[in-house]
DNA sequence: TACTCACAG
DNA sequence: GGCTGTGAGTA
């Protein structure tokens, strides 16, 4: 007989609470070296070519090729380009202080000879931008193939694949290739689903058969235990078989390696796609999860969130071991309430060294999260995608490269190029309209001293636009220019931190029309006149048209490259405007692989709602915005 | 609203 | 160890 009962089992089937059951499956998935991976398929690099991405001197991603080398995250791109010439260094993309826009410069960076393609950063600032682009593309992939999924961070999804796994098992799937399914699964799927069952007997032995079933990837059994005994590990192995489609899908169509491990709970999904790198899968079964998170190269401060001075705060105050803390904390408090009643405890007696993380009222919080997390069960469900509730454009600085109000202002206006864009990109993919409500400055001075001013965020029409961006910003600026640098008998510059960020994001129904749906990506690809969708859309990379910026159906050149994107969006926009609207004679309809195109595609402009003027361009130009503020 | 802290890749 | 973030807490 199965130690699961048949709830177990049906739980599975509600997104909800699968996450609750003892049979759940969940993977976590990180793209390998992500940034690095971005730009070697973005400049048309193979795994084998040894790329790095570099950020100002440092080098931030390190490909598997490169790591040959003995090149490391964080050791700067001289001493690594010391260890090899064969390196590929290969910079992030830039704004341009002053402008709004961001670009690459490829081969420019801190190794190039000429001294005008250093990117010194006092002069730039990093852009994120096309790894949030690619990440949302490999993001799009998940959310179409699986009911729940998690974005973790820019480079790693949190999946419940629970569903999936059912599908596989109590559908009219072929469990195991070539064979016949056994006997029992058939009433088992009768059984399964029957809604009026409560389901409160035990599940049958796994018939033998089935126990044949293979796992994809490495499943972690140091005592080589038999694979398969009970129900979770036949989902465990169905679900290996559903991670590896998975990632196949996001090889094949974007490019990407990934690494994944599969497991009962978030946490133990975490450790197990980091356990073995790059393009690898690792399935921690239940029955094997505390010899994993025994296995030596784990603490309490490997789980997530344990990482920094609550881990170590737990280690003092509960006197647990350098080593082996894990086990030590499942075998001291092998209950919930004896770990309870030791942490409230230890933090009351603690008062010599009081603890400053650890909240005396919620000890017993703490403690019940410790006590699953070392057993593998702390169970977290995988929680769908939110909208971002704030965006921040930061820049940090040396030396001289912030003395003044006027270079403020050339900062700001990057930032509000750039948060402007960043929330077009966000409307287009939820198709919403996003109104941010605040919007708050803060200037950091050599010293340390810091101001901060914020206030509400108007726009002056219905879309943001960054030019709204720059005045508010501006505003607030200049008021803690005046109250702090002012006058003042030694100057608040230079700084060596400014930022500008936006909050309270207010996220309304987008609008309808198909014309709002038009953006960057299908229109780079239409110009290009054919729809490989993911690696060309980044290589031609929206920001920098080919030849000069020069539209040939108007016969212009343009001053800027985005002023020809946009230019060119227009067109585009139009053309796919009017073969949906059936002009021209044509069908009227989108080919499947034009909606597809325009259903992943990023932003921005379209024809009704463009700005009416271009922006300016120069870093001198922004001392314009001085008229504003004469009067301070 | 102003500011600090914790945590992460 | 540099850089770029996100989110929570406090007064």
């Amino acid at each position: 007989m199965s130690q699961f009962k048949w709830k177990d089992l049906t739980k599975l089937k509600n997104p909800n609470l699968a996450f609750e059951s003892p049979l759940s499956v969940l993977c976590h998935i990180d793209v390998n070296c992500f940034y690095a991976q971005v730009e070697a398929i973005r400049c048309g690099y193979t795994k084998d070519d040894p790329v790095v991405c570099v950020q100002w001197n440092s080098i931030v991603a390190v490909s598997y090729a490169a790591r040959k080398y003995g090149i490391s995250r964080m050791v700067t791109i001289q001493e690594a380009l010391k260890k090899t010439d064969k390196l590929i260094p290969i910079h992030t993309a830039v704004f341009k202080k002053g402008e709004d826009f961001w670009q690459y410069h490829d081969g420019w960076g801190p190794w190039n000879p000429d001294k005008d393609k250093k990117l010194p950063s006092s002069d730039y600032k990093i852009s994120l931008d096309p790894y949030r682009r690619e990440s949302r593309k490999i993001f799009k992939i998940f959310t179409e193939y699986c009911d729940l999924a998690e974005k973790a961070s820019v480079d790693e999804v949190f999946l419940d694949i629970a569903r999936l796994c059912l599908q596989s098992l109590m559908g009219s799937e072929q469990l195991i290739p070539g064979r016949e399914n056994p006997e029992i699964i058939k009433p088992m799927q009768a059984k399964f689903k029957d809604e009026s069952y409560e389901g409160n007997e035990f599940l049958p032995a796994v018939p033998e058969e089935l126990k044949q079933l293979p796992f994809i990837g490495d499943v972690y059994n140091p005592e080589n235990l038999p694979l398969i005994e009970d129900w979770d590990d036949v989902l465990f192995a169905l679900g290996s078989r559903i991670a590896q489609e998975l990632r196949d899908e996001i090889k094949q169509s974007l490019g990407y390696t990934t690494s994944c491990g599969l497991a009962s709970t978030k946490n133990v999904c975490k450790l197990a796609s980091n356990f073995k790198k790059p393009d690898a899968q690792t399935i921690i079964k239940n029955s094997c999860v505390n010899a994993f998170l025994d296995n030596g190269k784990f603490e309490i401060t490997t789980f997530w969130s344990l990482g920094g001075i609550l881990g170590k705060e737990l280690i003092q105050i509960l006197q647990l071991p350098q080593q082996g803390s894990n086990r030590y904390v499942r075998e001291k408090w092998p209950t919930r309430d004896s770990l309870r009643t030791s942490l409230s405890k230890a933090v009351r007696d603690s008062q010599s060294t009081p603890s400053t993380v650890i909240d005396a009222t919620r000890t017993n919080e703490i403690a019940d999260k410790l006590y699953d997390l070392v057993r593998g069960q702390y169970r977290v469900a995988v929680t769908p995608q939110t909208i971002v509730k704030s965006m921040m454009a930061n820049k940090n600085m040396t030396g001289q490269a912030c003395s003044g109000l006027a270079d403020c202002f050339s900062w700001l206006e990057v930032f509000a190029g750039e948060l402007a864009g960043r929330v077009h990109e966000l409307e287009q993919e939820y198709d919403k309209v996003i109104r941010p409500r605040t919007i708050h400055v803060l200037i950091r001075a050599k010293s340390g001293d810091t101001h901060s001013k914020s206030g509400p965020f108007i726009q002056s029409g219905a879309k943001i636009n960054s030019q709204d961006l720059l005045k508010a910003g501006a505003k607030l600026i200049a008021e803690l220019d005046a109250k702090f640098a002012r006058g003042k008998e030694h100057s608040f510059y230079p700084l060596i931190n400014i930022n500008m960020s936006i909050s309270n994001l207010d996220v309304a129904d987008g609008r309808k029309s198909v014309l709002d749906m038009f953006g960057n990506q299908a229109s780079v690809q239409v110009r290009q006149g054919k729809g490989n969708v993911g690696k060309d859309s980044l290589a031609s990379n929206a920001h920098k048209p080919p030849r000069e910026n020069w539209c040939d159906e108007c016969n212009k050149t343009f001053e800027t490259s985005r002023d020809f994107q946009e230019h060119a969006d227009f067109h585009i926009a139009v053309a796919l405007s009017e073969k949906v609207n059936g002009a021209n004679g044509s069908s009227g309809r989108l080919t499947f692989g034009e909606k597809r195109l325009l259903m992943r595609s990023n932003t921005l402009e379209t024809p009704n709602k463009r700005r009416s003027k271009p922006k300016s361009k120069t870093a001198g130009s922004s001392s314009d915005i001085f008229k504003y503020f004469k009067k301070g």
